[in-house]
DNA sequence: TTGAAAGCGCTAACAA
DNA sequence: TTGTTAGCGCTTTCAA
């Protein structure tokens, strides 16, 4: 008789093999067993079972995806999860994934192309099933045609690149900035701002994001539509809070002050708060504010916000079933959802066409 | 000879077997130049990367990981993303796990111990090579010891459970609270608030959060020290923002009124700041406020939030050194980092010795 | 420097 | 219902 070693917690997780010889089975039946498909017998279900359960047995999914050729995981490729709409749409998405068994791993890009094309690279060897991408450049996306070209499923979300022939979960950024500033334009105001979002390109020129281009676009139209000119000073190309502080703070200090400033996202609007606290402005009053996306702050500034707020969780959710649905369906024609926005009046714009 | 078939892009991602058939060299030779590891003569590097690059070859970690038994790939068990802080926490996370080649995969829980052992169970059979857990429970965490027991690379982060052998990243909370109540006493406050963090436990009893109790801790010696009671009132047990805010508007209201409220955490902050509106009450004047956490809106806030600011981030990015240290040296001692809070003086807090 | 071959842990096709 | 066997694509001895 073979000395016997004994050890309650094994050192290196044991195998199906393991679990098949506890049970006194074959490594098929334990796997079927354990797996759930094909056909086993209650009897040993039960006793592979319960070798399972004295090993402490956990199945290697690795071992798994490398026969089945799914790993039942999904990454997602965004700008910043510390951005709270990437945030929302990051948990939505994981949200749709875990209720189909899939998990997601988690990509920043900075919205840097080529952190984009360096998470895309490690996402595909990684085999993930499928895709979730806010593209960090409508130009530089040769990357993402290729991805799509060798079949990997792909959902573009916030934003796409036109030609790029995936499907897409967006609101419908161009309509929600055209009709906020409409409203606005409608309650007597002539001299609207809002700057525009420039991110630091790849080769050294911008990188166009359609999401914010669109809102951009949706509010010039609205200002051309009631034969209004932007003056260039209003649409100061800039990068995050601070930058957006700085530019708006300039016009606030000019003589060609604006009457409202539209915040394109929440870091936006946040710069914009902050310089019109520095200049001392009094909002609504002498100055009106509006903004994209409905964060949690947004209540809590005195007067709230009115602002233009977007179903980041949904956009999420949305995505993932999206992903889903072409991983099964890899041919199916590719589908835009355009989710819808809300405009949420609060206090934080001015009726010129009252007087007092 | 064969009829030979062209496809520019390959259906099925080619393998290493097809690069090396189209260098002309074996198996062996074309993993180890393209795995960058072995010794391989520059002709054959050549002749393998252009095969490489023609075939449009993508290696399969999936593959790699079955050999090697590592999957660069790292857990995060959390509450929620779409909460600020967690969010920051998860970009230092995964910063600090990219840098050395890591990514990382996401599982939120609800602070919710059924979740926490699911989501346990899935990254094991992944078999990531660590794990960030910021355990929803203090009681309920055999799940967690398991994972210990068999070897598996753990850190908790925020919080932890007492007696549960890992490394830990948190901030000195206890100390803290202390320190920020200790002040706030000395400007002449006595009637201090201070809602009591309670989710949904596992069988129905509430899941004890180290952090949150010890911020709690904090408060109360602070005040029991300062020989101050605390009428049970003011600790009111609560769930999130809305719970918050239901809870402070009780005692805002009635005849014992708090002079300052304390919010343990972002979203209780929010919950005491939106009673504190709903009460009509001028802060801080008739009321002051004073949170744990520093997010982006507490400067947009009239008057600025004076705030205990933690390094999200920075806790992050110490978890991952700590996990990644602690998967190349699994017996190294275990090491509790705790990182340093500031206190950051806004308006929030009205000066009771200063009369006017 | 290179190649042949074994094997990681699992699933799936096929036989029994 | 069960067992046998052949891989999945890679890394890694071990020889040559």
């Amino acid at each position: 008789m073979l000395p016997v070693v004994q050890a309650s917690v094994p050192a290196q997780g044991s195998s199906i093999f393991d679990v098949a010889r506890e049970a006194g089975v074959s490594r098929a039946t334990a796997a079927r067993a354990l797996g759930g498909y094909g056909s086993v017998s209650e009897e040993a279900r039960r006793r592979v079972e319960a070798a399972a359960a004295k090993l402490g047995y956990s199945v290697n999914s690795v071992a798994r995806s490398m026969v089945t050729g799914q790993t039942m995981t999904l990454g997602a490729l965004i700008a910043d999860v510390s951005n709270p709409f990437f945030a929302r749409v990051i948990r939505g998405f994981t949200d749709g994934a875990r209720s189909a068994g899939y998990d997601v791993v988690l990509v920043n890009t900075d919205e840097t192309v080529d952190s984009e094309i360096h998470g895309l690279k490690v996402l595909t060897e990684k085999r993930v099933d499928g895709i979730l991408v806010a593209p960090a450049s409508e130009e530089a996306s040769e990357h993402l045609a290729s991805a799509v070209d060798h079949g990997q499923a792909l959902v573009q979300v916030d934003r796409f690149v036109p030609g790029l022939d995936t499907d897409v979960v967006v609101v419908n950024n161009y309509e929600s900035g055209y009709q906020a500033v409409k409203r606005v334009i409608a309650i007597g105001h002539t001299r609207i701002a809002a700057p525009l979002q420039r991110t630091r390109g790849h080769d050294g020129h911008a990188n166009l994001i359609s999401s914010m281009l669109e809102r951009h676009q949706g509010y010039r139209d609205a200002m051309a539509e009631a034969g209004l000119t932007v003056p260039s000073a209003y649409t100061p190309p800039a990068h995050g809070r601070s930058e957006v502080r700085t530019a708006v703070a300039g016009m606030l200090n000019s003589a060609d002050r604006p009457t409202a400033v539209f915040g394109l996202d929440d870091s936006f609007t946040l710069g914009i708060i902050d310089a019109v606290y520095g200049c001392d402005l009094v909002v609504p009053d002498q100055v009106s504010i509006f903004g994209f996306d409905d964060t949690e702050w947004t209540t809590v500034v005195r007067p709230p916000l009115s602002v233009i707020a977007q179903p980041a969780y949904d956009l999420g959710t949305c995505a993932a079933q999206a992903l889903l649905h072409r991983i099964h369906a890899p041919d199916a024609p590719r589908q835009t959802h355009v989710l819808p926005t809300t405009w949420i009046e609060r206090g934080s714009i001015r009726d010129l066409t009252r007087t007092g």
